[in-house]
Order: structure tokens, then C-alpha cells, then sequence
RNA sequence: CGGCGCGUGGCUCAGUUUGGUAGAGUGCUGCGUUCGGGACGCAGAGGUCGCAGGUUCAAAUCCUGUCGCGCCGACCA
């Protein structure tokens, strides 16, 4: 008892703090340390996994699409960055400078890509010439720095990892349909390998990207009930390529600018990992995304043959999961708790008493459930345990996220619901701006989207000012 | 950038109010006993107290500045 009380005092609850819970969970499961530069994390081993997990599945994805990896500079010219009004707008704020190289300062300063729209431009502006060169579908997997004055891990660091893709196409249509594509791959994505249910829609004029004609965006809900823009997909319609003179000769042998789409997902999903399906003893990891998705732990492994029936259990399951054996000589209640911080999906228990019965206990990381399993069946029973995790994880991340969206028919309640219950509330919104940002200013609420697939009209009047309202947005407290 | 809190062995912190030999727990190394929910004994190694000035016979402690970290707010993936 004593031991477990240890435990609890390792990981503050989330119910006690939550964004201390978060960054314990983060320290604890050794996904990161603090750098020399602030702001700056370090991607330890246990971290990288999960982003090397996602970049892979992720990537694979990609290019069942077509997308093609290229990669660009990290240094865009102060002019470069300037061509397009409103993205330099958007930038400008948050762009580190390099001036000088060596000792000498430079002719021209130059930025570290907080993002690559306006390199890809340049690029695109003489790769392109006929209609025969397009579409053009480039995706690069790099690090952008936006110097942001308040960071935290994974969720807001100055230099972070992603993916963004840059694409050019003939019409507005083909730039359209690439955008909601991308937009329902990171969907999918998120759904299907990482357990985290996201809401789909689009972002209202005030919280588009900069330079965006339109954006489009994931949202997933936290366990606090704060909203996390998880992904984001823009159409760019033709601006971009007016500011930098992407044409190309059609059919017709008439001179067209081109249609472009960017879209982006960054280590920030690791944030909502932890936030969707930790727990008080720390992380827990989807078993398809988990580096190592089963821990043999060894019990009494001085006795004779424990150990060597361990390796046996870790070299069959290695032929069908990822599977790792503990036989460090830390004690077994050292080895259970270290798992649990770290997320490992199963833990395989064995012993003495179960090589002689020939079976083996798994526990669950999310249920702590108990399971005896037969030795015979471990090549069968295990992928199932993994598969029914994946389902139940992604079940009650759902009923979590269903269970936290309210309705709200006017300001008031808007403004109880916001006070009172954390999580989405969904209210019509008449289209002004005005209404967003009073909403904003006096809720701490912002518009997360306008969505796809619930498009009920829950009144007919906006929920700030009273007047005729046809769309349906989400709103909430983001991170 | 505003508000609050914090920088002392790898980690968590005590010591600062009232200046006087650098402390604890944990972790680490070695040996032995242990092992079904963070085991124990013995022996060791490890710190110019974030950094820079100042006051003083004497500074972890007082003063000034500066850098970093955490949380909340504004801004953003």
C-alpha cells in the first residue's frame, strides 16, 4: 500500500492539476528534456519512436495518394517572404533572423521557415510551364521554428517537427478536391491508428491560415475538455500563385495560374496522445502507434529456466507484434510501474507458478485488466488483446468527446455552458465577425469549426446577437 | 509581452527570514541477500548553490542586473 501510494505521488492527478499532469507524464514517460535553447525540446528515444511510428504510417498513406517527398532549404529571403500581403501578416510576428554569416553581415536577412508556402512558390513558378507538369503533389518532413513567446511541450515549442504538403493544380476544382482529401486522410488517420475521434469542418474567416482562401481543420477534444486543432488543410485558390506568378500554359494555349493546397501535421499530435488517453499512472499508447506494444516481464527470473521461457515467450511474439523482454535487475513491481509511465499497451507476466501451468497473465495497460492465457495460444490471444484495445481506446475516447459537447440557443447560456461544462458547444453563429470576437473576448471561447457532418440547425437565431443564423460552429477552449 | 511561482549533486527538495566548514531522499558504482505492484544491508563516487556584478573579515543566504524553467493571460500548429 505503501508502495502505490509512491506511485500516485510521482504523476500529479489530473484531477488535482491538469497541466501539471501533463508535463509530469511527459518528464516521466521520457518522451523529452528541456534544451540549452528555450523553448527547444529534446526528442528522446521514447518520444522519436512515436514520431517516427507516425511519420511512417502517415507517409504511407501519403503516397497511396501520389505525394512525392522533396526537400527544401530552412532559410527563405526577407523578400521572398514578403510576396504574399496577408502570409507575411500572419508570419511576421513570430520569424527568427538570421543576419550574418560568420562575422559579416548579410546582404539580405534571411528567415528560418516557420512554413514553406512561399519556397515552394518560387519553385513551383519555373518547375511549372504546361498543363502537362501539373498537378504537382510535394510533401516535405522538416522542422519549422515560429518563435512563440509561450511554449510547452509537443504542444507549443519554437522549433517543431511536421510534415507539410504544397501542391499545385489546373483548376480550382482539382485544388478543392486535393484539400478535403488530405483533410480526410488526417482524419483517418487519426481515427484509425492513433484511437483519437476528430470533429471535421472548416475554419471561419478570422482563424483561417494566412494567405488561405479557405482552411480547413481536425479538432480533437482533450481529457479536460480544452480542443486541440489537430491537422490542417488549406486551399489557396489562385493568391499565391498571382503574388508569384505560377502560370502555365492550358489546352488552350491561354496562359492560367495555377490552384494550390498546403496541409500540415506536426508533433503536436503527440500532445494529444497524453491529453486523449493518459492517465493518472501516465501514458497510454494506442497499440498500433506503440513503439513497443508488448513488455514481457520476467518474475523470480533467478530461478532456474524463468528466463529462458521469457526469451522463448518474446522471440515467439516477436513474429507478431513488436514485443520487448524486461530482463533488467530491477524488481517486477519496478518493471510494472515503469511500463505504465512509458504506455506499453500489454505487460506478459511470467513465473514460476505459470510456467508450470503453462500459461502466462497479460494485463491491459488501459483496463489494468487481468487475463490468464495459455502459452499454446500466445500467437493468437495477444493480437486480439492489441486489436480489442485499439477499438475500446478509440470507443471511450468517442463516448469522452460526445459526452463534452452542449448546445447553446443564446448568449447566455453560451456563456454558462462555457463557465460550467468543458468540452465543444455547439451554437449558430449568423456569419459576422463582430460576434466571434465578443465571443472571444468575453467567453475565452473561439470558433473551432464549422462541420461537415452535423450540420443540424439547432435555432435559427446566432447565438451572440439574436439574428438570423443558418451555419452551425463548434466552439470551445483550445490549447 | 503582462501576472504569479521557481533555479542548490543526474532527479526531487531542505537550508535563505536572522550571512559563519554544502545537507537529505532518490538515482548512480561495487558486493551480498531479495524478486507475483516501484525490495534491503554494507561500502563508495558525485555540487565553485543558474550566470555577472556589488556589499562584507566572511555570501547558497543581503543588494542590482541578467538568463532559464513552470503555470495563467494575449498570440499561434
Amino acid at each position: 500500500m505503501a508502495k502505490e501510494k509512491k506511485l500516485v505521488e510521482a504523476i500529479t492527478s489530473m484531477e488535482e492539476d491538469f497541466a501539471q499532469w501533463y508535463t509530469d507524464v511527459v518528464k516521466k514517460a521520457e518522451l523529452i528534456d528541456y534544451s540549452a535553447v528555450k523553448g527547444c525540446m529534446i526528442i528522446k528515444p521514447a518520444g522519436y519512436a512515436l514520431w517516427e511510428n507516425i511519420q511512417k504510417e502517415l507517409d504511407r498513406r501519403f503516397k497511396e495518394t501520389g505525394v512525392e517527398n522533396v526537400y527544401m532549404p530552412m532559410f527563405i529571403p526577407e523578400s521572398l517572404l514578403e510576396k504574399e500581403k496577408d502570409h507575411v501578416e500572419g508570419f511576421a510576428p513570430e520569424v527568427a533572423w538570421v543576419t550574418h554569416g560568420g562575422a559579416n553581415p548579410l546582404q539580405e536577412r534571411l528567415c528560418v521557415r516557420p512554413t514553406s508556402e512561399t519556397l515552394f512558390c518560387d519553385f513551383y513558378k519555373n518547375l511549372i510551364q504546361s498543363y502537362r507538369d501539373l498537378p504537382k503533389v510535394y510533401n516535405q518532413w522538416c522542422s519549422v521554428v515560429r518563435w512563440e513567446k509561450e511554449t510547452r511541450p509537443f504542444l507549443r515549442s519554437r522549433e517543431f517537427l511536421w510534415q507539410e504538403g504544397h501542391t499545385a493544380h489546373a483548376t480550382a476544382e482539382d485544388a478543392q478536391e486535393r484539400t478535403i482529401q488530405m483533410l480526410n486522410l488526417y482524419a483517418d488517420f487519426c481515427e484509425d491508428f492513433l484511437a483519437i475521434p476528430v470533429i471535421r469542418g472548416q475554419k471561419t474567416e478570422k482563424e483561417k491560415f494566412a494567405g488561405a482562401e479557405e482552411t480547413y481543420t481536425i479538432e480533437a477534444l482533450m481529457h479536460d475538455g480544452k480542443a486541440l486543432q489537430s491537422g490542417t488543410s488549406h486551399n489557396f485558390g489562385d493568391g499565391f500563385a498571382k503574388a508569384f506568378g505560377i502560370q502555365y500554359t492550358d489546352k488552350e494555349n491561354k496562359l492560367s495560374y495555377v490552384h494550390q493546397t498546403s496541409w500540415g501535421l506536426s508533433t503536436r499530435l503527440i500532445g494529444a496522445i497524453i491529453m486523449v488517453h493518459g492517465d493518472d499512472s501516465g501514458l497510454v499508447l494506442p497499440p498500433k502507434l506503440a513503439p513497443v506494444q508488448v513488455m514481457v516481464i520476467p518474475v523470480q527470473m533467478q530461478k532456474e529456466g524463468v528466463l529462458d521461457k521469457a526469451e522463448e515467450v518474446r522471440n515467439r511474439l516477436g513474429s507478431v507484434c513488436r514485443t520487448k523482454l524486461d530482463s533488467s535487475d530491477k524488481s517486477p513491481g519496478w518493471k510494472f510501474s515503469e511500463q505504465e509511465m512509458r504506455g506499453i499497451p500489454l505487460r506478459v507476466e511470467l513465473g514460476p507458478k505459470d510456467i508450470e501451468a503453462g500459461s502466462c497473465v497479460v494485463v491491459r495497460r488501459d483496463t489494468r485488466e487481468k487475463t490468464k492465457v495459455s502459452l499454446d495460444n500466445l500467437e493468437t490471444e495477444i493480437p486480439k488483446l492489441l486489436e480489442t484495445m485499439q477499438k475500446d481506446m478509440y470507443e471511450r475516447a468517442l463516448a469522452h468527446r460526445d459526452s463534452h459537447i452542449n448546445d447553446a440557443h443564446n448568449f447566455a447560456e453560451l456563456a454558462q455552458t462555457a463557465e460550467s461544462k468543458p468540452g465543444f458547444i455547439r451554437g449558430m453563429w449568423c456569419g459576422s465577425q463582430e460576434c466571434e470576437d465578443r465571443i472571444k473576448e468575453e467567453l475565452a471561447v473561439t470558433s473551432r469549426c464549422i462541420p461537415f457532418h452535423d450540420k443540424e440547425q439547432i435555432s435559427s437565431t446566432c447565438v451572440c446577437c439574436g439574428k438570423e443564423a443558418h451555419t452551425l460552429v463548434y466552439w470551445g477552449k483550445a490549447y
